[in-house]
DNA sequence: GTGAAAGCGCTAACAC
DNA sequence: GTGTTAGCGCTTTCAC
């Protein structure tokens, strides 16, 4: 009937055709009560014939909402930003809210700039994932523009906003109690960048495992890494060059323990015969290492699912509960072993 | 100066601060002329003052944009993923353009569906991924509707809209190539997810390269996967679980390449003593897994900031050239290597 | 150079 | 149940 293309109908438009006033098409689209049954079939039939779709500008200038959320990260892996994106998105389908993302670098440096970015975004609300979810100011100044938060995994101020939560001192300890459980008391420890409160929180996880067994960690070989391939190369080199070396070396992520691995493939060091090693994350690489790391799946997906959900019905006006502390796995493969029978 | 927590300033209280008229603010706001120099330092510093940030919402309303891009794309391994939201979020920095990120299911059995989800959102422009860039009924749908898409590596009907492209083809043909060259002639093949229609073209490019030395598709071994991990998991196992196996495996992507790998691996075949082995993508994985895999690396990030480019600038009034073509790279490491001598 | 008035498409408040 | 009026924050006329 409307000829006219990219004339994007109104409720103006469907008002006329249907012959009544703009305000109960208004009622009927957003399903609001006292609107005759026939009447609400008859302004729908108008608005699916005339290709109607709401304007969000136009609703969000009345009810000041964009519908727009955000979602923020610093650089992790690719698999750990698919899957906080696949648990957020799944969240919002069928939602008018639309998901934005907003990659950081350096959030920890530029806190301001970063509270600035949001703010200009015109977010309703935002999903803050590690470790943009730990900065104060970056709260502060969300909270002062009206800004909605959920942060996912947070290391400190727990109590502030909506928070998705994981266990990462149990994640570790589990991890470490794994490979002290198979045997092995000469342990080495690869930590990551030491600004990432992950890398305390996993810490102390390997000395609450420690403990258990009547060792501190005074009694372990530390070495410094920053979560990247190369520096885990060179932790590894570190451990395992020279006689006295561990029997299992706990890295805190992924790639460190895949470069440890090659590292002792490179010295002739047998895995897992004559060396255990341990990641953390369940990332790509752990499955396609040789042979398969044993690491800790942290539920990255459930938590942003949950700090989507929880957004949400804020946003809508509704109450939402204390943190839920979602469940990690550790997952034990080929890359753990007893230690060798002399070690 | 202004005490008020959570109250956007707008221009009008810009206006009242400085002593001027809300147009005047506007003008400087959008660094139009006619405004002097004195007047427009005064505006900007009380904005600055009162934390003002422009409302997308009213702004759009009259210009009729949303000042939001959208970027669809349908389950690709993560590092594709990454690589396109890399390239057009680095265009779009500093732009006051969001991005939308619009995973699919099933678009082409759902044009219909996907061109409602795209108009409901509200997009100014959308890049288009593989293998939505292939839906003519989307293409209409989006005509129609007066949203501007940019197509990246698209098959079909190149001439329509923005394209930002790559020779698909010739990558494919330029990895075969490569493992016929070492001597290779009993190829195996795993395809990806038949309805994109990078499969088509890169098996397209296979055949090139194997007419080049007197073999023909029916010569070769072909299964059929989807790009993911487990699909060429299952694969591999039907090419290789056998006597007459071939000596080099050309995987459509990288995921289900590391997959072959790994069943090799686990069969006890050596990689590349007694079987080569070929993805695609120049994924993450393809660098991590062991040995290294030979690979093409697809312009993924430079096609995606180059579409985002181009549709920007429509955005902004301005014309663009035609499609510009990405070089691919092939990528020989240490998963490929001459066939075996009894082979 | 600057400002006043109008209105983008929609919904809140209130009348009928 | 339904319609009228007003106005969200901004930019577009067009006047001065």
């Amino acid at each position: 009937m409307e000829g006219h293309i990219s004339h994007r109908a109104t409720i103006i438009d469907i008002a006329r055709e249907a012959g009544v006033s703009p305000k109960t098409v208004s009622r009927v689209l957003n399903d609001e009560p006292h609107v005759k049954q026939s009447v609400r079939d008859k302004v729908k039939e108008v608005a699916a014939a005339l290709n109607y779709h709401p304007n969000f500008a136009a609703r969000g200038l009345i009810t000041r909402k964009n519908y727009l959320v955000g979602l923020t990260y610093e650089r992790p892996g690719p698999s750990y930003v698919v899957e906080l994106q696949r648990g957020a998105l799944e969240r919002l389908e069928g939602e008018p809210y639309r998901l934005i993302v907003l990659p950081f670098h350096d959030a920890t440096e530029r806190a301001e700039g970063l509270g600035n970015l949001l703010q200009s975004a015109s977010l309703d609300g935002v999903v803050l994932a590690p470790p943009s979810c730990d900065l104060p100011e970056l709260l502060d100044t969300l909270d002062r523009a009206g800004i909605l938060y959920a942060r996912i995994a947070p290391h400190r101020a727990k109590e502030r906003g909506i928070v998705a939560d994981m266990d990462d001192i149990g994640a570790a300890r589990d991890v470490a109690r794994h490979v002290l459980e198979l045997g092995h008391r000469k342990i080495g420890i690869i930590l990551g960048d030491r600004t990432h409160h992950a890398s305390e929180a996993r810490l102390e996880g390997y000395r609450l495992a420690l403990e258990e067994v009547g060792l501190t960690l005074d009694r372990v070989a530390i070495e410094q890494g920053d979560f990247t391939y190369p520096s885990g190369e060179a932790a590894a080199q570190r451990l395992l060059a020279h006689g006295n070396r561990p029997t299992a070396i706990l890295a805190q992520n992924d790639d460190m323990a895949a470069a440890t691995l090659m590292v002792a493939r490179d010295l002739g060091i047998a895995v897992p015969q004559e060396l255990s090693i341990a990641g953390f994350d369940d990332s790509e690489v752990s499955r396609l290492a040789w042979p398969r790391l044993t690491t800790v799946r942290q539920p990255v997906f459930e938590m942003s699912q949950d700090a989507a959900d929880k957004l949400l019905r804020r946003l809508e006006g509704g109450e939402v509960g204390p943190a839920t502390v979602h469940e990690h796995t550790l997952l034990v493969r080929q890359s753990t072993a007893p230690p060798p029978a002399g070690g």
